[in-house]
DNA sequence: TGGAATAATTGGCTTGACCAATATTATTTT
DNA sequence: AAAATAATATTGGTCAAGCCAATTATTCCA
């Protein structure tokens, strides 16, 4: 029974049902291929309204938990992973940033070698408009994000495009903004700015260790400003 | 608007609020950042009812394209692009094998120097399968998943984990189990066990560049064996 | 002018009802 | 008795109206 009148959980209500009925698939109560009972009995059943059972079915329906066939039932599917979608922010700040350090250090490697002129200039401008930020007061949150981006693009490999992306955008949830911020002061962001300077004299000398051990460097000083402290 | 009474559209109606809703967004109506109407004048802007369009928007939220925070709005939200779902499905073999090889490569000098003899054993115990699957003609599919998994869980980042696990299983995707198949030889199989012998023959010794090489070979063999032929 | 109380807006959830697709049962027909 | 058909029950699909809770905007007072 998950009640709205209790609320001790902060997220939504359809997210708390959706783990519940997660669990009953787990559990073995619901073994893949077999009928989940109707709306309304599970409604009823779980303590909840059936149309936020609805809402949570449609979640489990698009990460592939079941099938909902219309005047027949619910199925369990075979996947009873763990939602990639519930994944993200349930992990800790500083695997993620782990993760970053060792995925991207083996990324500008591959970078290093191949990258054009074209790309090291943009890379510099990127870097002055990070200065300007910062002299300004403002965040450079952007130009963080995009020499990031441009390095794991110019690899020209879209899987590894999308996963240093997709890793570095994780870190700028709502959750993750909130719990930062008292901590980014100027000079954090100064360090950061030298730290990227480093690295980008790395690439502009063609020197893949060097790249490779800036950018370890990097990530990990940044996981320390913005984990711990 | 779409009600139900035509009903021409076999799809649940949540899923054509959806696209609708994303239409609006790509076509620059709601840019990033932007706020959405609100639930009950959207609804009725699209002739559908609050709790459809919720569903809907529960959707959206899932895949990422908006952020509903409760008693302000529904907001979109900068990623764009199509859905994680559907990139899969999208993109080259060779770039994925590519992606697998620089990552996994990365992830097992993680994993060489704090590897416990038990995850030595359990991967010995491994080869050792795999090896009886190939002898009796049978394709060592999932000893080749646990293999790299347990490499990549030995590094105790849950990130990394899934990053490596959610590549692997991309390959087993059905049409790259279609595309695949035919080329799949007891000889290939044969390469591919030696090829984990060398991987884990490099782990034993505790040497990372050793264990790197031989992990980024076997990818890239792997790849060629995969897609060419 | 600044801050606190108040009102309006907005998402979150529930109840109850009716429609449409599917599955089950009963009936008829052969 | 078996098969085809019709009636019925079950189940998902959708809508309507309402109240609660969080947020935001406004007003009012010091």
């Amino acid at each position: 029974m998950i009640g709205q009148t209790t609320m001790t959980d902060a997220r939504r209500l359809y997210q708390q049902i959706a783990d519940q009925v997660r669990q009953l698939i787990v559990n073995g109560q619901y073994p893949p291929g077999s009928r989940l009972p109707a709306e309304r009995e599970l409604a009823q059943q779980l303590g909840v309204s059936r149309p936020s059972l609805r809402e949570a079915l449609i979640a489990l329906e698009i990460d592939g938990t079941i099938e909902i066939r219309m005047g027949s039932g619910v199925y369990v599917l075979n996947a009873a992973k763990p939602s990639t979608a519930g994944r993200s922010l349930g992990e800790s700040p500083t695997e993620l940033m782990q993760a970053r350090a060792v995925i991207e250090s083996a990324v500008i490697v591959q970078a290093t070698a191949t990258m054009p002129e074209a790309t090291l200039k943009t890379l510099r401008d990127i870097l002055t408009a990070m200065r300007d930020e910062i002299t300004q007061g403002r965040k450079p949150l952007e130009q963080d994000r995009q020499f990031h981006l441009v390095i794991a693009e110019s690899v020209g490999n879209s899987v590894l495009h999308e996963i240093v992306a997709s890793l570095f955008d994780e870190r700028h949830s709502p959750m993750s903004d909130h719990m930062r911020g008292r901590f980014e002061t100027p000079e954090t962001w100064q360090f950061a700015l030298s730290e990227h300077e480093a690295i980008l004299a790395a690439l502009e000398m063609k020197d893949p260790l060097a790249a490779q051990v800036a950018m370890h460097a990097h990530l990990m000083a940044s996981s320390r400003r913005w984990v711990e402290n």
